[in-house]
DNA sequence: TTTTTTGTTCAAAAAAAATTGAACTTACTT
DNA sequence: AAGTAAGTTCAATTTTTTTTGAACAAAAAA
């Protein structure tokens, strides 16, 4: 007999939720499942965990764990905790949305905002080399829809970080 | 000799900047790059284009260009127009910052908040079936954390959508 | 110093997503 | 009714992204 196992087969304990709710959040924010996980489990533990136990109770490799905790560190989702008297590094799961959204911002969506920005202002040096009138200012309204959406996007920005900060 | 050619090798066309342009806001946003190219295209153009026109320009198959065309259909980004006397369908870029952001979080958004919310409330449920105090305190407490963040997700989304309708 | 433990890196493999193109449908034209 | 042009669908292919795992580095322990 085994005790421990759920009633239903298709019972899926808490921590299993959680990562699962994890996962499904990283792919729709555009990140890998498996810091999806990362996250998911770590939330889910009342106490820090090394990068031996998300190994072993995510099943994913030393590899992807090492990535995973990389990248959730410098969205500043993942904090190293000082825990034990071991020489191994704990985490723990960061829960501030504000902290959260900001790193995606910082980290995901503000390079390409600026990668943009600089696509734009070739875009407008273009401009000037074109030599039919009507054209010129067809283009001329296009971009000047685009700097509109810019300048919208710049401002709601800083104002939903504003508004996550409680 | 070729008049037509720009002097220098690598200067691009508005059109392909602008190309350009969309496929990487596309692919920022999560959608095919062939989307994004055919809102780019369909967008530098003064005139309404036809499903052949994107397929020679863009270089592109006639099943990328459907299916393309289809997504951004149901986003609200591109339109049917009524065109020449032809019995080919015209498409043109709908530029409005409003609609093609309230597509997007209805059609890519939405769908998974709802489904994140059915989620959580069967973490909820399960929530119920466990025994320790303790632990079940921490639960419950990240759940508390998840619903404070989802609550902010469904206030900020018709905030941003007001925002951005002028 | 040598061994062991912990963690990183990156080329190769696997998995996932996008794209193609041929078969098919629809509806207009002759 | 047969032919043609326009568009859709979806299995197969290609491309991109993610994951793995073995080699390597760093640092503590023996």
């Amino acid at each position: 007999m085994h005790p421990d196992r759920p009633a239903q087969p298709d019972t899926l304990s808490i921590d299993q939720r959680l990562i699962s709710f994890f996962r499904d959040g990283a792919k729709i924010a555009g990140l890998p499942a498996s810091v999806g996980e990362i996250y998911g489990l770590l939330f889910a533990s009342p106490k820090p965990l090394t990068m031996a136990d998300l190994v072993e109770r995510l099943g994913i490799s030393k590899g992807s764990a090492s990535q995973g905790l990389k990248m959730l560190r410098t969205l500043g989702a993942v904090r190293d905790v000082e825990y034990d008297n071991e020489r191994k590094a704990y985490f723990e799961a960061d829960v501030e949305l504000k902290k959260l959204v900001g790193g995606f911002i910082r980290e995901q969506v503000r390079p390409h905002i600026t990668s943009g920005a600089q696509k734009l202002s070739e875009l407008e040096e273009q401009l000037e080399t074109i030599g039919e009138p009507e054209l010129h200012s067809f283009y001329e309204n296009r971009i000047k829809i685009i700097k509109r959406w810019s300048g919208k996007a710049n401002l709601v920005l800083p104002l939903l970080q504003k508004f996550l900060g409680e």
